[in-house]
DNA sequence: CGGCTTCTTGATCAAGGTCAACCTTTGTGG
DNA sequence: CCACAAAGGTTGACCTTGATCAAGAAGCCG
């Protein structure tokens, strides 16, 4: 796979790196630092953030294999990455099947935090969807080991957290603030400090086993 | 592919094929006729439904490859299928590449519906959402051949909607009503109307390029 | 030191949830 | 074939959650 590698890429922080719409370059890359979001602009304005792109992950599998895709990539810090050449994925899929096994089995994980999500903003409160997006992302760092012991560093704004969460930028404080006076986790400045752990799971309705961590592949 | 063929079956509506938690028999199927959900029960009694499953599509991927998966599937109709022999899915990849990365882009389409449905949930109002969940399903039916002209028949629930699209189902209702009153679309009885489609896929949202169609594979 | 953006909080408003009642359909046993 | 029961549909009244508006406080460059 290393064979796909074509450049060593990086970009300031909030810039637009796969944007939506039909493709212009051929933009298949993984993230090697730095944070990116992946998100849906609506016409009326609104933004849906749907995932946090850290490294390890890949970005703009659609967009390069469907020629366009509705998603667009932003960095939240400055990022570094690699760009990849898409079109050696036929070539993957015939010459290294168990890598493209991999490959699968990532996007059903995907699938399944996709799935998760979906159960977060369909049915639960502004507290508990808070709480479980702070859990999964601090797991999510600690397997890339960008996130040791009680708090780490989290570059995010109260609009991001609210976009990705279905909420308002004012109600995620007044749930933040909840988190917070009941001991479960606190953001601030741009640092994540979790509490109490159990209890904040428990709440949340977080567990590992719902929310697969996805492995930097390359 | 027709290879991996085991057995051919049937469930009576409103039963459990394929359960949440450690999978207990090789459970990889392909439904043939009849409606299902793929949903996820949560011990606060909730219960989200993150997708319909109509004929063609795979039930049980997740639960086969990783063992285990947080999703159930439950039949809404009487359903027949077919089940697949999950052992074979490594020999395919190694033997029918195209034929894997078909299945692979088909889980990227997933994908790409997937996050669809978490805009929607996380952006937008009732009667949007309401109205994008029956556009897309009319076109699922369409390509199908089970739907055609203005209206066709549609075996859920106030409660299964409700849950799709994470509302009550008493609010359901009242954006049902707003839809009928607007003429854009009508659910009565076990059927749907698309009314004034243009308009409906205006208000809601819709766009057949944001809502790939699955296409049944086997 | 301004002039920006982000954070934070209070006050008010609207969308949606909950409860309860009644209606309609379906189904079942006598 | 009818009577009754059970399940789902429909609607109104009221309450809760979260959105919106507005304004002040705190950072963060130039």
């Amino acid at each position: 796979m290393a064979g796909m590698k074509l450049a060593h890429l990086a970009v300031e922080a909030d810039e637009e790196v796969v944007g939506a719409g039909p493709v212009r370059a051929a933009a298949l890359y993984t993230l090697y630092e730095g944070w990116g979001i992946r998100c849906r602009e609506l016409p009326s304005g609104g933004r849906q953030i749907l995932d946090f792109v850290l490294p390890g992950d890949l970005m703009g599998l659609p967009a390069t294999l469907f020629g366009s895709s509705p998603e667009s990539i932003r960095s939240l810090t400055r990022i570094t990455f690699c760009a990849l050449d898409a079109k050696s994925l036929p070539a993957l899929f015939r010459e290294q099947p168990s890598l493209a096994m991999a490959l699968f089995e990532g996007r059903l994980r995907e699938q399944e935090r996709a799935d998760t999500r979906l159960t977060l903003l369909g049915q639960l409160g502004a507290s508990e969807r808070l709480g479980y997006l702070l859990l999964e992302l601090r797991d999510r760092l600690r397997a890339r080991g960008l996130f040791a012991g009680r708090s780490g560093s989290l570059p995010l704004q109260r609009v991001h957290l609210a976009d990705a969460v279905g909420l308002s930028k004012v109600h995620v404080m007044r749930a933040l603030r909840q988190l917070r006076e009941w001991g479960l986790a606190e953001v601030t400045g741009r640092m994540l400090t979790i509490g109490d752990e159990r209890k904040l799971a428990r709440f949340s309705g977080y567990s590992v086993a719902h929310a697969p961590i996805s492995h930097p592949l390359l």
